[in-house]
DNA sequence: TCGTGGATTTACCAAATGGTAAAAAAACAA
DNA sequence: TTGTTTTTTTACCATTTGGTAAATCCACGA
């Protein structure tokens, strides 16, 4: 059996263990941890139930494993933040790019969603590893560009936090989004507008000209 | 036995209903619809299952009766929302009651978060009659400000999709902020300062001096 | 081609869970 | 007090669910 110490995967295992995630996301992400069970996931994977636990200790075991695969796809965006371009310019950027991950991955936004709302007990290492330290190295360069007076005084803590609620609210309140704007085309290129307008707003300096 | 059709209940029914539906929301909020269980409810509750299965009738009753009583309460902040008033001060107050709501009812807000997540299954009847119409009503308000030169071109769904997004964040996803900005204080003043000035900023019409 | 180890299935199991029937207890009206 | 109705408990039950043991199948290298 495949053990935490082995060797070489072989193929069939690559192959299989990609095929039991992608279907632990599909599942976990519509109905939650408990929502989701290993006969929905074993059948959307297209295998049986013991073999799935022939490839991960358990249900948790493949929750966890999504979690911490996920975590490096989902801080991209921020770690492309580039403290050397220009301030207005890569935070604009990156609300962009966080809204474009909210519609090409949306099940990967409510996965975690589902996760932090239920008070992140599985995820909460990840967070304190890999997060919290970007995190705040993107908070200290946004208040370096403060300091610098490149941007208006403003929060860096909270203005992260209104970007990833803005832009993963398109994906996971999309159920809500769909009943209030019909359930036409998708909204996030009006959203777009949207916020670069709301984000560009904040991160105008006022001028300089009349001081108060 | 209370039936739907009963006439008038008892002190005892009206009690202990209050109580189990105070249970269900502490469970229900904390793990969701499936994550909950009656068991817990009852324990939390301080009655047995049976009792509790006297006075609703299952699981998901018990579920729907929450989430419709609570509808009312979660829509207010945007019922007091006056087209008479100053269009400005009408939406950064709501902002500030909205950011209230989700300090003073953090379990209510991630119950919805939770039931909104799964693709709002049980409470979509609510949600079209009587989240859509207030919704279509307050963006025409807010759309008549516009046309009205009080406001600066903006779009209102979209507006109050990112007051909601960044307001009710502070409840939602409390644990995330928990661990980037540690466990002391509540978040919320600065948050209520920072969103503040966000809005702010977005609402503020421009110089007409320099048009374009 | 044959043996060996990895991959899969079959047949289960114990615990949890939503729910019920009926007896017992408590509340209340007369 | 007594009879009646409401409330609560006790004892269950059927299903679901995560998980396991062991037999079987199958790929692949010697």
């Amino acid at each position: 059996m495949p053990e935490s110490t082995a060797k070489k995967p072989s193929r069939i295992q690559r192959r299989n263990r990609r095929v039991i995630l992608d279907a632990a996301l599909e599942v976990f992400s519509k109905h939650g941890y408990r929502g989701a069970t290993l006969d929905q996931i074993a059948a959307e994977a297209g295998l049986s139930k013991p073999n799935i636990l022939y490839y991960f200790n358990g249900k948790e075991d493949i929750h966890v494993t999504l979690l911490s695969q996920l975590m490096e796809t989902w801080l991209d965006p921020l770690v492309e933040l580039d403290p050397e371009g220009d301030p207005r310019r890569e935070i604009l950027d990156y609300v962009e790019r966080k809204l474009t991950m909210s519609r090409e991955l949306p099940r990967e936004s409510r996965l975690f969603a589902n996760e932090i709302l239920q008070g992140a007990p599985r995820i909460e290492p990840e967070l304190h590893s890999h997060l919290k330290p970007l995190f705040d190295e993107k908070c200290a360069v946004i208040a370096g560009w403060v300091a610098a007076g490149k941007l208006p005084p403003l929060d860096p803590q909270h203005l992260i936090f209104s970007i990833w609620a803005t832009t993963q609210h398109y994906a996971d309140f999309e159920a809500q989004a769909q009943i209030l704007l019909g359930p036409e085309a998708d909204p996030r290129p009006r959203a777009q507008a949207h916020l670069q307008a709301m984000f560009g707003a904040l991160l105008d300096l006022p001028e300089p000209l009349a001081n108060r």
